[in-house]
RNA sequence: CGGGGCGUAGCGCAGUCUGGUAGCGCGCAGCGUUCGGGACGCUGAGGUCGGAGGUUCAAAUCCUCUCGCCCCGACCA
């Protein structure tokens, strides 16, 4: 490709409203271009490296046996009500209406569609394994666009689907795609994490996500320093150390004058936050909800969400917690009734402990569980933090940021449950198909790659994302023996099969330079009065300081081997 | 949805407080000189100042409403 011809233009000043590197490097190198929050165009250049994104991912799902075909972008709402999944995605889904009033979506995942397809195609055990794909855009209303493709609205997505007889096929298939999930990372130039992750609205039991772990990642990743213990924030348990040996004493009421949090009352009475209980009010599908959890220790909603079997959750309003009769700020559950309640566990581990006692600037000291209140639920809805116990082996949690570049479900029956999806077994019994979904967003491991992969000149393209082999590059555009040597090469190079950007354009050393650091292709040629009179060319790496010369007859060889083609 | 910031030429910005009819740098076009790390000179094109309404002799600037974008949080396969 000459560069002359190419579509999309650098820019020398990097627009304002990128934040993330990756975002500011593509925008820059004239890769992406928005459209709207959320909404990207790809240029030649970015588009070339999502291609080859995808057929990388294309070929570990075929090696694995995977099917690709593809489904429809517009899928009717009935579908979704069947398995109450509209309520799980909320306003998470795109909807309209047909001419006739029909209501569709805009598919942000296909479980659905897919398992009705499976439906009609699979009836005996014979026909199992299988393993289906598509590479498909996906549509998703996020309340947050953000970091340029990181977390956008429309995207593609490669989402593969598993159907197993039993639970122990699939649980084989699901490691088959963990394995060739790791292969597709190594091969962006990705060092990836597995982490148990929280299954969401996609519903099933287990769940991983693979994390490529960088400050800029928006998601929180807990992991052992001891054992090979790592998940989500969402999903993390942690083993929380007990308070100190007490004898319980009774309870006794305390004014704590204008004390309202829990900051101000360990200052107020000098104890630490662990000694305390905090009550937090939120509204579950429209019923108000008392959680109950150790002063140290923060809400964590996801896990209190699945607690609930919920499908929104969120804080209560001053107004509804006045109107449910409940004192802010002095709140516990020591005495009130007619609230649903949930506490998180760690209010055991102590003894004698402060909470509110109901009124207005007053707390309770040596509120002891269960001696003194009780709970509708007691289960853990705490955020793992670093410094707590590894709930495998006791070590120390450590805590780091990562991007999601990848996430598997074990599905189990679910869908097929409810949409029909049964086969034959051997001995005649008709039985639901075992289930698994495994979803890899292509612009967000085009962006991580360049996370991951960059200096402070440009992007540095891992060889089998790159758009191009190859940056030639000939300085001095009005010395015909440079330019017709390196029309020659350029054309020498295509005819064997490498990708070259030839930067044809009669522009100033240091504009061609800099732009050739910027798009990032792995290697660069230069073509100049000074390497012909040597007979030869420069090729430096993109990744490397140094450059070397190269003889003119032996630089064919010496591409190939450094692209290991 | 809560908090903050911002919409003026393709990109980066000034001008807004204190109203007087739009400017700078980069980029773009033409000509000439230059050519191993974002060269230089001359000439030129390009903007209903996000939109609507209002105040005023006069609005990028003041007032009201509205749309959009970014960041933090909530949220989110």
């Amino acid at each position: 490709m000459r560069l002359s011809k190419l579509f999309g233009k650098t820019l020398r000043q990097t627009p304002s409203e990128a934040e993330n590197v990756s975002h500011q490097l593509l925008l820059k190198a004239g890769m992406i271009h928005q459209l709207a929050a959320g909404i990207y165009s790809y240029l030649p250049l970015g588009w070339r490296a999502l291609r080859k994104i995808e057929n990388i991912i294309r070929e570990e799902m075929n090696a694995i046996g995977g099917q690709e075909l593809m489904m429809p972008v517009l899928q009717p709402l009935e579908m979704w009500e069947e398995t109450e999944r509209d309520l799980a995605f909320g306003k998470g889904l795109f909807t309209l209406s047909d001419r006739r009033d029909r209501k569709l979506i805009l598919g942000p995942t296909h479980e659905e569609v897919m398992t009705q397809l499976v439906r009609r195609n699979v009836q005996s055990y014979r026909d199992l394994p299988l393993f289906l794909y598509q590479i498909q855009t996906k549509f998703r209303d996020e309340p947050r666009p953000r970091g340029g493709l990181l977390r956008v609205r429309e995207f593609t997505m490669k989402d593969l689907y598993t159907f197993d007889a039993d639970e122990e096929a699939m649980d084989v298939s699901y490691h088959k795609v963990i394995g060739a999930y790791q292969r597709i990372y190594e091969c962006c130039g990705l060092p990836s994490m597995v982490v148990e992750a929280d299954s969401g609205a996609i519903g099933g039991k287990d769940s991983h996500e693979f994390m490529v772990i960088t400050e800029s990642g928006e998601d929180q990743v807990i992991y052992c320093s001891k054992c090979d213990y790592s998940a989500n924030v969402d999903k993390a348990e942690s083993v929380k150390l007990p308070g100190e040996e007490e004898k319980p004493l009774p309870v006794e009421e305390i004014a704590t004058p204008g004390i309202k949090t829990i900051e101000a009352l360990t200052n107020f009475l000098g104890i630490p936050r662990k000694k305390t209980i905090k009550a937090v009010f939120y509204v579950a599908d429209g019923e108000m909800v008392f959680v109950a959890i150790r002063g140290d220790l923060e809400v964590n909603e996801v896990k209190l969400k699945n607690a609930l079997n919920c499908h929104e959750l969120r804080l209560a309003s001053d107004e509804e917690v006045a109107e449910a009769g409940l004192v802010a700020g002095s709140a516990s559950l020591a005495g009130v009734t007619g609230v649903k309640s949930v506490a998180d566990p760690s209010i055991t581990l102590g003894v004698n402990l402060v909470a509110g006692a109901n009124k207005p600037d007053t707390h309770l000291k040596n509120v002891n569980y269960p001696r003194d209140f009780e709970v509708d639920l007691m289960t853990d809805i705490a955020i793992a933090q670093a410094g707590e116990g590894c709930p495998r082996c006791g070590g120390e949690l450590q805590s780091t940021r990562g991007i999601e570049v990848g996430h598997v479900f074990k599905l189990g029956t679910f869908f097929s449950e409810r949409l029909g999806a049964t086969y034959v077994d051997q001995s005649g019994v008709e039985r639901p198909i075992y289930m698994g979904c495994y979803g890899i967003g292509t612009g967000r491991l085009l962006a991580a790659a360049i996370e991951q992969n960059h200096d402070e000149k440009g992007i540095i393209w891992p060889i089998p994302i790159a758009p191009y082999h190859v940056h030639l590059c000939p300085l001095s555009p009005d010395n015909e023996q440079v330019v017709s040597a390196a029309e020659k090469l350029y054309l020498q190079l295509e005819e064997q099969g490498l990708e070259v950007l030839f930067d044809d354009r009669i522009e100033s050393p240091g504009v061609k330079l800099n732009d050739a650091d910027l798009l990032g292709m792995p290697l660069r040629l230069i073509l100049s009065p000074r390497t012909l009179s040597t007979g030869s060319v420069e090729i430096k790496e993109r990744r490397e300081k140094e450059a070397t010369l190269v003889p003119w007859e032996e630089i064919e060889g010496r591409l190939k081997a450094i692209l290991s083609l």
